[in-house]
DNA sequence: TGAATGATCACG
DNA sequence: GTGATCATTCAT
């Protein structure tokens, strides 16, 4: 299944996304998410990315969700308000980047699963100990550990001006060197690394991208 | 395909 | 407290 979206702005207008824009359905805002820009301001260093690959997670109705049994002391951020960061630890090696969404009171957010890297890339290089740049962020374990996003930074308010998604600048882009497509091609999948839930098409992804995690193979076009 | 490695949560 | 289970990554 394959969408395509408008890369203008539909929802705010221009800059940081704000809470408005993160209050409203886990999957939709997975899906607008796509092609806005990761920024992560620390210690002087500027890093930037594409948002490439996105899942959405829900509530109780969620098999696959933390949030499926109720609320704990781990996932209690994701019935916050939305527009808040929620990091989480797992494999015993990886952090995962997520964004709160739906209204206070409702659990849900968004896995952040993959970015194209556009600025900061020398830095992503060090921590990642690799040179190749399509391995820097593509995976949710490797974007948290390029952006050098801990458990830390969960829970953090992600409207900030050093911590927050805002809509590409396609002039910066070109400056950067980064490709600006005027449309997104976006494809939809079932999200990948889990046991339930794997009927639902939460997984929203750049198509043509070789700067996602995986394909799945029974998804794969051509 | 499996190993690495530790936090979390449902048990009782 | 205990043990199974991970929204993963990398090397084999």
């Amino acid at each position: 299944m394959i969408l395509a979206a408008a890369n203008k702005a539909s929802f705010c207008p221009v800059g940081i996304l704000n809470q408005n824009f993160y209050a409203r359905d886990s999957r939709l805002v997975a899906f607008e998410l796509i092609g806005k820009v990761l920024v992560f301001k620390r210690d002087g260093d500027v890093l930037c990315g594409r948002v490439a690959e996105t899942e959405a997670y829900l509530g109780s109705q969620d098999p696959a969700s933390h949030a499926h049994r109720g609320m704990t002391p781990r996932n209690c951020v994701m019935f916050g308000p939305a527009g808040f960061s929620y990091v989480y630890f797992t494999y015993g090696f990886h952090h995962c980047l997520n964004v709160v969404t739906e209204s206070e009171g409702v659990a849900g957010a968004v896995l952040i699963r993959a970015v194209e890297p556009v600025r900061g890339i020398e830095l992503m290089m060090k921590r990642r100990g690799c040179r190749d740049v399509r391995s820097l962020t593509s995976g949710p374990g490797k974007l948290t550990q390029a952006f050098g996003i801990t458990v830390a930074q969960s829970g953090l308010d992600l409207t900030a001006d050093d911590f927050h998604f805002e809509e590409e600048n396609h002039e910066d882009l070109k400056r950067l060197g980064s490709d600006c497509p005027r449309w997104l091609r976006i494809g939809v999948s079932p999200r990948v690394g889990i046991r339930e839930g794997t009927k639902s098409l939460f997984r929203f992804f750049l198509q043509d991208s070789p700067f996602v995690s995986v394909f799945p193979k029974h998804f794969r076009e051509k």
